[in-house]
RNA sequence: GGAGAGGUGGCCGAGCGGCUGAAGGCCCCGCUCUCGAAAAGCGGUAUCCUGCCAAAAGCGGGAUCGUGGGUUCGAAUCCCACCCUCUCCGCCA
């Protein structure tokens, strides 16, 4: 959420950044509605004031046993009066709440202007794309032919797009988690959390994915409850309407949960493997910092979500994100591609954002700063450290042998009983 | 599911129709005392909206005692609904 003053006063600001979205918002309504109600607003609470100067005089002739019925029965009208304004007031508002709502973040200077995926700059190639001396195959065909992935049978128990994996292949699913947390809480300095997995729709709406992309939710019937579709929802939202000590900063917590995406408008996308799948496991960062160095963090953050993919030897690149394909929420994006030798291109596996004060001031995050009056919104970033289906399926397709086994990275083999997956 | 208790400032906790943005305490920040510190003493210390102002500071106004309605000239205090927390009983991983 925009900053209601800072809207007020930088309108084509705004629009620009907008129009480098390639989105629009109802601006011109925003601006008549809050003409209107600063229009209401002074004389409302004149008439406020008035009313309670006259009931303490009220109070002190009744103490003094006068007779104060003239003045009661003005008061009775004026109450009126506040009535009607107040029933205006809040529609007026609740107009420009939710105008608020739906408008964007501004994109960071840093963020280029572009219209779609395609204009997103590539920042860095990383590592070397594995050479085979036969035809790499999809991790789909590698997972069925040793039996570690079953997606028929998973579609059986619930329907497309669900994994279901088997012996050493939920064992690395396992060890790809423990791995990960490992890293990010021993040498990255996050703190572990587990959060809820669904979440209400205050939550949803502080980050960012309501009111605008409900459709893209799993919503529980009879409850006002949504699966998550990141562990950035319930771990941002901790600090949902706190004030936090300005010597608390920066948090870093880090959260393994699984991620439920309804896929709306992906269908006949990515139809097979554990690339797009309604449920599928995420390890996540994610931060509360200072305004004054939130980007310095943001490349710390891009920075702790690479070493998992240097640490099992995987090679990507990192992209920035455009204007026109940055999210909703973000300031400034990277996106982390890894390098999948099967379909012989990069595929996302991360995304790292900087949220600026956006989702703090949806989910009222401030902090104060010693000695300084009044409070101010923290910066939120996060970023995915790593999305380990889609890990699972790089390894897959990178560690491939001619004979159909896989062998499981070296940084791995702690977390596992096996250095080789085998038929 | 049944019975009861309760939600007040950063924290603890009093208030139960007007003089209460809210006693008292803690935390924190200044100052005094001290070589310094502690202790003690004094003072300050909520948030949001809004007017004056280029802005900051400051001053003025309005709002906020779980949330939303209602009663009243006037509500933290009374009434209704909802949410949440706790205790006991039942059920259950």
């Amino acid at each position: 959420m925009l900053d209601l003053k800072f809207l007020r006063n930088n309108i084509d600001l705004v629009k620009t950044a907008l129009a480098n979205r390639g989105m629009k918002a109802d601006l011109e309504d925003f601006e008549l509605q809050e003409k209107e109600r600063r229009r209401i607003l002074p004389e409302m609470e004149e008439l406020k004031h008035r009313r309670n100067t006259v009931s303490d005089q009220i109070a002190g002739m009744k103490k003094k046993g006068e007779n104060a019925e003239d003045l009661i029965s003005e008061m009775k009208t004026v109450s009126a009066t506040i009535r009607e304004f107040e029933q205006r007031l809040a529609k007026t508002e609740d107009v420009i709440h939710s105008i608020l709502l739906e408008i964007p973040n501004i994109p960071d200077e840093s963020t280029p202007v572009g219209r779609d995926e395609s204009d997103n700059p590539v920042l860095k190639t990383v590592g070397d794309i594995p050479e085979f001396d036969f035809t790499p195959k999809a991790h789909w065909d590698i997972g069925e032919g040793l039996g570690i992935l079953d997606f028929e049978r998973a579609a059986k128990i619930t329907g497309a797009r669900f994994p279901l994996y088997f012996g050493a292949g939920a064992a690395m699913e396992r060890a790809l988690i423990n791995f990960m947390l490992d890293i990010h809480t021993t040498r990255h300095g996050y703190t572990e959390t587990l959060p809820p997995f669904m979440v209400n729709r205050k939550t949803m709406t502080g980050t960012g994915q309501l009111p605008k992309f409900e459709e893209d939710l799993f919503k529980l019937e009879n409850w006002d409850y949504f699966l998550i579709p990141t562990a950035e929802v319930p771990v941002t939202n901790i600090f949902q309407d706190e004030i936090i000590d300005e010597d608390k900063l920066p948090i870093y917590y880090t959260a393994f949960t699984p991620c439920f995406r309804s896929e709306a408008g992906s269908h006949g996308k990515d139809t097979r493997g554990l690339i797009r799948q309604h449920q599928f496991n995420k390890v996540e960062l994610v931060k509360f910092v200072k305004p004054d160095n939130s980007y310095e963090e943001l490349e710390m953050l891009l920075n702790n979500a690479e070493t998992i993919l240097r640490e099992l030897g995987l090679p990507y690149q990192v992209i920035t994100l455009c204007t026109g394909d940055i999210g909703f929420s973000a300031a400034k994006t990277y996106d982390i591609e890894v390098w999948m030798p099967g379909q012989n291109a990069y595929r996302e596996i991360s995304s790292c954002s900087n949220f600026t004060d956006f989702q703090a001031r949806r989910a009222n995050i401030r902090f104060k700063r010693k000695g300084k009056k009044g409070t101010e919104p923290v910066h939120t970033l996060n970023g995915s450290g790593l999305a380990v289906g889609r890990t699972f399926a790089a390894i897959l397709e990178n560690y491939q042998q001619a004979d159909g086994s896989v062998i499981v990275p070296e940084a791995l083999r702690p977390f596992m009983r096996t250095d080789r997956i085998e038929p």
